[in-house]
DNA sequence: TAATTACCTATTGACATAGTAGGCAAAAGG
DNA sequence: CCTTTTGCCTACTATGTCAATAGGTAATTA
């Protein structure tokens, strides 16, 4: 399941794409739209920064705005970074220890599929096919 | 994600399929051919009878069988039943109060058309597509 | 009646989710 | 310089889910 977080994100970023000429963004701005509590946000906002999809401006006239132009964005990658992957099942997790029954697993080459099923899907739409 | 149980479940269904022709296959060997704990496993075959896949008989001889014809489940019933729906986020689950936002959300449809994705693929999967 | 099996309830530790709270740091406007 | 507006940082918490474990009762057959 997507969490909120990455739900979120994916709202902020649409967002700042449809001020994307107005500068910088505040965050209070963007949370009042959104209806999401901003402390919360604040959370998601600095992932997005740290991942290099947004950067911030502190003081007046500061906020969040977009590192690219809407089109160069998937919500595949906005997807991933908060959610730390959208692997389907642990044992194809980044981090995962080989499973040593994966040669005879049955299921394996279903989750395998299933996983890159999912990334196409997600990879494939960009942000202004939301808008 | 896909849980253990939802892994677990479809493990022990395929492993049935395999046994189909043997009467009724007890836990225990179950548990041994798939390297998993029997107490864990209880829990899992438990929602599986309660769902109506497979069915148990007490005693000596009992064990579990299969209520269909392999051929006849979907990989998605099987994980549909373990995972309480697999719902991609929390706005469309079944048990989900509406969205007062629902009308002028940009990403529902996404999460709307990710569903449908998913749904068919693990409908499309029949359980002997996996052995 | 003994062995074998399913079936039932309860409990646990670890971790993730979805936030909240309070303050510090930076930048701009007057 | 000082105040306001913004981002940024650390910490905390309540709730829930996951992945099991433990210990027993009930049913069935040899």
């Amino acid at each position: 399941m997507i969490s909120t977080k990455g739900r979120y994100a994916l709202r902020v970023m649409l967002d700042l794409a449809e001020q994307t000429k107005k500068g910088y963004v505040p965050l209070k701005d963007i949370a009042e739209r959104q209806e999401i509590s901003k402390k919360y946000l604040e959370i998601i906002v600095k992932d997005l920064v740290k991942g290099n999809l947004i950067k911030g401006s502190s003081g007046k006239g500061g906020g969040y705005m977009l590192c690219r132009k809407p089109e160069e964005y998937s919500v595949g990658e906005i997807i991933d970074l908060m959610e730390n992957s959208l692997t389907a099942v642990a044992c194809l997790a980044p981090d995962a220890k080989e499973c040593p029954r994966a040669k005879e697993c049955r299921t394996l080459p279903l989750w395998h599929e299933y996983d890159e099923l999912v990334h196409n899907f997600f990879y494939s739409k960009k942000l202004t096919d939301l808008i």
